[in-house]
DNA sequence: ATGACTGCAAAGCCTTTGCACGCAA
DNA sequence: TTGCGTGCAAAGGCTTTGCAGTCAT
């Protein structure tokens, strides 16, 4: 899934967390640096592996910090793709997202967007009783390797 | 979100599992009468409650390996609602089934359904890469009582 | 010097598993 | 009698928290 750093993404982060009072520091930005290179959710313990693997070693606990930060400044979504694990991605500046598909036997995850099931989606939003601020949409079965 | 029991999925829960090969055992039953007393997803904690305050104890291994095997059966369906805890609730034999808006603040759980909404979702699972057989959907925001 | 950031280890929570006992067939 | 069903306690897996040392400002 990884895919080129997205190097806007890392300053938006940077600047955002400077803006909001946070200080420098290596884990966070390494946390930063490792959410760039995936276009799509992963959990904290992939990121434990990317970064065990990296130059910077990053304990557990910092990972998920920043992660908790991260969340609370909006610059990442938490997605729940199932079995008890978070997953973890890059929210885009302009509001831009994508849902995920889950395969039962691999776990892969998938990526994908469909304008109809947004306007939808927005059209089920706006006549509902709850003030509606987010969506989450998974799509559970085969990947084309396992089925 | 009780509502009086649904006896007839309880019976048709209790024959599924006889067939199954299932011997008759007075912990599954009662988690299946709390399933059933229940409209909408619930935690294996919160049947565990409901069992607490019944005639019947139940140890929570038990809960959970019925809830597994109802699973098995497709006699209820595992939803993620998030925060890492699983929720159950009925499966229907039609297939009929809805999706959930969960509020940030209380985490309170309240199921909507919308046919142009299934629609979109079935588009999409024809055209997706994957053998699609399941979908869920959240949506997040504030209930009522907390915005 | 002050307070934020980090690593480590311990604690927390939900869930699963192992084992011995009891009940259904 | 056989083996499924159950309760209890222990173990597992992911996440959070407490604390002391380190680094940024």
């Amino acid at each position: 899934m990884t895919h080129g750093l997205d190097r806007e993404w890392v300053q938006d982060a940077l600047c955002a967390l400077h803006d909001a009072g946070y200080q420098k520091g290596g884990a966070r930005q390494a946390v930063i640096e490792a959410l760039a290179s995936h276009d799509c959710a992963v959990t904290a313990l992939e990121l434990e592996d990317d970064l065990r693997t990296s130059e910077v070693a990053v304990a557990r606990a910092s990972i998920y910090r920043a992660l908790d930060q991260l969340e609370a400044l909006r610059l990442v979504h938490r997605v729940d793709v199932g079995r008890g694990r978070a997953s973890y991605e890059r929210a885009e500046r302009d509001g831009e997202h994508h849902h995920h598909m889950v395969c039962d036997r691999c776990g892969r995850v998938t990526p994908f967007e469909d304008g109809r099931l947004e306007r939808a989606i927005r059209r089920v939003s706006d006549g509902a009783t709850f003030d509606v601020k987010e969506h989450e949409i998974v799509l559970r079965g085969l990947c084309p390797r396992c089925s």
